[in-house]
DNA sequence: CACAAAAATAACTGATCCGGCATATGGTTG
DNA sequence: CAACCATATGCCGGATCAGTTATTTTTGTG
């Protein structure tokens, strides 16, 4: 019972911006790095295994997105988390997957029992 | 109440794969043009007002990726959305996009009010 | 001040991707 | 078969982007 939706044209190139910011493996590894909590560059590089230089670019690049806000704290620089937004989509995403994943184990036992039943 | 999210190592490239799946315009334009039914390629030129290759080209990546199904009939072929993750999470980001949005009126609001009140 | 640590930036390379043009493919009709 | 229609594909130029290396900026410390 969900209304249709109808996306201003306004809308696409901002939507378009948000989904290419997930739309890359080491983005989206940072971002899960900091789904945990608050984190310092060299945390995140740990964590993701990227290099620092390249850390560093995407960690810009997210914030300036509006995904990520930028706490400085001596020589440290800590980044957040700042869309909730991010974790939903997230979440959606990991469950179609696991989904899909599921509905593929399906067709192979159906596959099997079919194999299993006419040798 | 929510769990916290942990993302397995193996999902990052298929999530990242989804989501630059929705990082263009042009596809977001397709993909809007499909959420009002199934459409055959000559109608989707149409709505989106792009070139017929590159929409064709464009039809070809969403359906590899899963997100539509092809269905040929004579001359014709008709496209579908097949994900139903699709429609929510363009709804998700166009949301915060509004929010974001209504949150930028109220802080122009809040400045217009302190400018008027010290003339 | 000299030095070290953390993070950002510059410059470069290679890969990827978008869009347009032209052409090919496959199916339909006369 | 020829002409035509809807769609797909190959090729190209330009733009963008990811990753690495080296360097710089900033800040804290002895």
């Amino acid at each position: 019972m969900s209304a249709s939706l109808t996306i201003p044209d306004e809308f696409l190139d901002l939507m378009a911006e948000k989904f290419r910011m997930l739309g890359d493996t080491t983005r989206l590894a940072i971002l899960r790095s900091l789904m945990a909590g608050e984190r310092n560059v060299t945390q995140v590089v740990a964590e993701t295994g990227r290099g620092q230089a390249n850390v560093s670019k995407h960690l810009k690049l997210l914030a300036e997105a509006g995904l990520l806000t930028r706490r400085k704290e001596g020589l440290q620089v800590f980044y957040q988390l700042s869309d909730p937004v991010v974790e939903r989509l997230c979440r959606l995403v990991c469950e179609t997957i696991v989904e899909s994943a599921a509905s593929e184990v399906k067709r192979n036992q159906s596959l099997l029992v079919g194999w299993s039943r006419k040798p």
